[in-house]
DNA sequence: ATAACTGCAAAACGTTTGCGTGTAT
DNA sequence: ATACACGCAAACGTTTTGCAGTTAT
């Protein structure tokens, strides 16, 4: 968060703004991308980049480094928790209880200087989930290749 | 975690698997690379990466994509929580109080099917913190610029 | 004999950057 | 006039993949 410079809300930046606003769940650099292309179609995934960088920079967005692969950008400023789809990479908004103590509960930070915390989950989104069950009904195919356990945090 | 499917311990996954073990902190793909190659000078790249993918799909060992750039990679097993350093991208272990009881805490996962967790917190290393210490006291220096908040999740 | 494993080099992926031009102040 | 912003295309760092040769079973 740099308090000190100036920049202008250009009508991409605006554009990427809204769209992330507007996203149902939290959207992808590419994603972002297309949102913003059906507004002004002559946009670079460059500047896309670009602006999504600055505006984290400026505390407007956050950005989410949560899983393999792409970032996610997250309009909604305030400390919250996110759940990842291990199936499809879709991110969404968890609500947990008093997650303001989690910073608490650190018993030894083997001397880190602790600033603040990212709690996320993982699991399957309705439509995987919905999917996986169509697939494989109580589990009853042919075996092995589970893997719901995630060892990809 | 795949449980029906064959591999060999080969010597390239077993100086794999060891490096991870007996490093200080969570090593990347490349730190893992580097160890392996003091034991065998001629494994490649390719190999500690397939070889990693492998390990964690058996459940040997843990990917950590925890923040920006490169994975960090885990042989602890059980579930626990982290501290990746906002400086440097160290990646170190923390231990927190009940930390089972995460999954419960949430309240509204949107229909999310929830699996798992993963908490980690962010700060400075011991090394990070007192070098910055050393190069801005007290925090006189020339102003702005902080971003300690760390809007980059 | 077969399946698993490897080195090597090329490709893929998501992201960043340099440059020349355009636009707001 | 100046600083900021952009499109475009090239470059980047990390990870994955195809292929041809090697090794264990």
């Amino acid at each position: 968060m740099i308090p000190h410079e100036q920049f202008r809300m250009t009508p991409s930046r605006r554009a990427i703004l809204d769209g992330i606003s507007g996203a149902a769940c939290h959207p992808t650099a590419d994603e972002v991308y297309e949102m913003v292309r059906r507004a002004l179609p002559r946009v670079s995934l460059g500047t896309v980049y670009r602006n999504l960088e600055l505006l984290t920079r400026h505390g407007l967005i956050r950005t989410l480094a949560d899983g393999r692969g792409q970032r996610h950008y997250d309009a909604v400023l305030e400390d919250h928790c996110h759940v990842r789809c291990e199936a499809c990479g879709r991110v969404d908004d968890v609500r947990v209880t008093s997650p303001g103590q989690l910073v608490d509960a650190v018993e030894d930070g083997g001397g880190y200087d602790i600033h603040g915390y990212r709690l996320s989950f993982t699991g399957l989104c309705p439509d995987c989930a919905s999917e996986r069950e169509r697939s494989a009904p109580g589990r009853q195919l042919e075996g092995g290749d589970d893997e719901s356990q995630g060892n990809e945090d």
